[in-house]
DNA sequence: CTTGACCCTGACCCGGGGGGAGGGCGTACG
DNA sequence: CGTACGCCCTCCCCCCGGGTCAGGGTCAAG
């Protein structure tokens, strides 16, 4: 109580202090988490050291993304394991991670995805975030990232060129499957082996990658998927390309 | 118009037909988003196979976190670069994101520093927060996220054998301190190399961590970075252990 | 006494709906 | 033909963390 030490301070002192606004310290009164021990004669809310003290807690907890009933809980000792609510804090900051990562990779994804356009239609971003949206039916979002890692480590000018083959190696396909020939013709070995080729380029040999592609690949609309370069005829017959000759079922 | 397609639908087939919640077609037609094209005589609404178009698109783009009036800009066509409103979304997600990953930075440092205490008290948790934004004033984000990835990578058990060797540093430094050693004395060569190897495992030899560290530990309070364990005169005569002899200036 | 900076309360606003009250329809079954 | 059950309507208040007025009082210096 010493006469040299200072007693309280206005409002706009410890909003000046902390870096809050003195209409977010009024909410924090109304909502009951920091009320000024003190007023002035004309009302003026008056802010002792223990009131300070508070609030610097009320700052250091806001910064962990704390709610304010949450933080009042804490700073009431009301209850609250202090361990549960950090480890259920930190599982919600997951969880929006989670959520912002997803829409950062739709977002990307499209912007990749109508690079090519010039001026892209309202049209195209729904075609687009069709396709989008059938990746993430068949892909993990762990494996989402990865192919999307490794979409930016090949680069750019390396998925234009791998573009362009696969246009070349659907319009050889093509060709061969309207001259009658038979899929597992050995005349379209070098197809097979570039496809093995791109193919491994983009999954990077990983198994798991390459199983999820195959289910989409067999199951999805082949006009959808590559934006019409392939129809039903040419997916069937390019699929079975690739299949053992004695693996032929009837089912 | 066949009298065999279906001409309408009520608010609840398409609700649940998209996994929305009827409150929230009543929310679209209240912001002008979704108008139904028409209403029963009863009053309900009768959505046509275009409202029903619509509809998809909104949940398309809901998926990229658009906003309900940016949605019903684009769906309007009115204006809107669609490339340069992609652009900010990314750049908001990308903002949020960064938001996230600190929170989560603070809530994993602080989990990892309360780990030791029994029934972490609030005062523990305030005081590690502290130390904590201590951190964030001399390390870059970058910089943080590189430090936690090294303590993920090294492991909890060589933590705590590493914080182990750091108290036996300090209790024999203390010791040649207060025996008047004088802190360039070969005698501390041993402890010149346990400390350089220490600080390499901590931050993989990596410059750039190694200057922001030295930063902290010359500016900021001791006992508060290593929790007592260190005070200012142990902290100066620890740092002329590391001085070259020629280097001492006045200022 | 005035001026300018500060303070007060009260009220509405943001986004994207959730939830409920109180009451009107649609339709299948008895 | 009644009735039960599920669906639908409108209207209203609520969430969170404050932002932003509006209208008026107070403090300290000149």
């Amino acid at each position: 109580m010493s006469a040299t030490e200072k007693q309280h301070w206005w409002v706009g002192e410890l909003a000046g202090a902390t870096g809050l606004t003195v209409r977010a310290l009024h909410h924090y009164e109304k909502v009951g988490l920091l009320v000024p021990s003190e007023r002035s004669p004309a009302g003026y809310r008056l802010y002792g050291s223990a009131d300070v003290r508070r609030l610097y807690r009320i700052v250091a907890l806001r910064r962990l993304g704390l709610r304010l009933d949450a933080i009042a809980a804490l700073l009431d000792g009301r209850g609250l394991d202090l361990a549960d609510l950090l480890g259920r804090q930190l599982e919600a900051v997951e969880d929006q991670m989670a959520e912002a990562q997803a829409l950062r990779s739709r977002l990307t994804a499209l912007r990749d995805g109508l690079a090519s356009e010039v001026e892209p239609s309202i049209d195209q971003l729904i075609d687009t975030m069709e396709a989008i949206t059938m990746y993430e039916r068949y892909y993990t979002p762990d494996q989402l990232e990865r192919l999307e890692r490794r979409r930016e480590d090949v680069g750019e000018e390396a998925i234009a060129t791998a573009e362009r083959e696969w246009a070349e190696i659907f319009a050889t396909v093509r060709g061969e499957m309207q001259a009658g020939t038979d899929p597992r013709d050995p005349r379209l070995d070098s197809c097979r082996r570039r496809v093995r080729e791109l193919l491994d380029a983009m999954t990077g040999g990983e198994a798991d990658l390459r199983a999820s592609m195959n289910e989409m690949w067999a199951n999805e609309d082949p006009e959808t998927l590559t934006r019409g370069m392939v129809d039903r005829e040419l997916r069937d017959y390019y699929m079975r390309m690739f299949k053992a000759p004695e693996g032929m079922s009837a089912g």
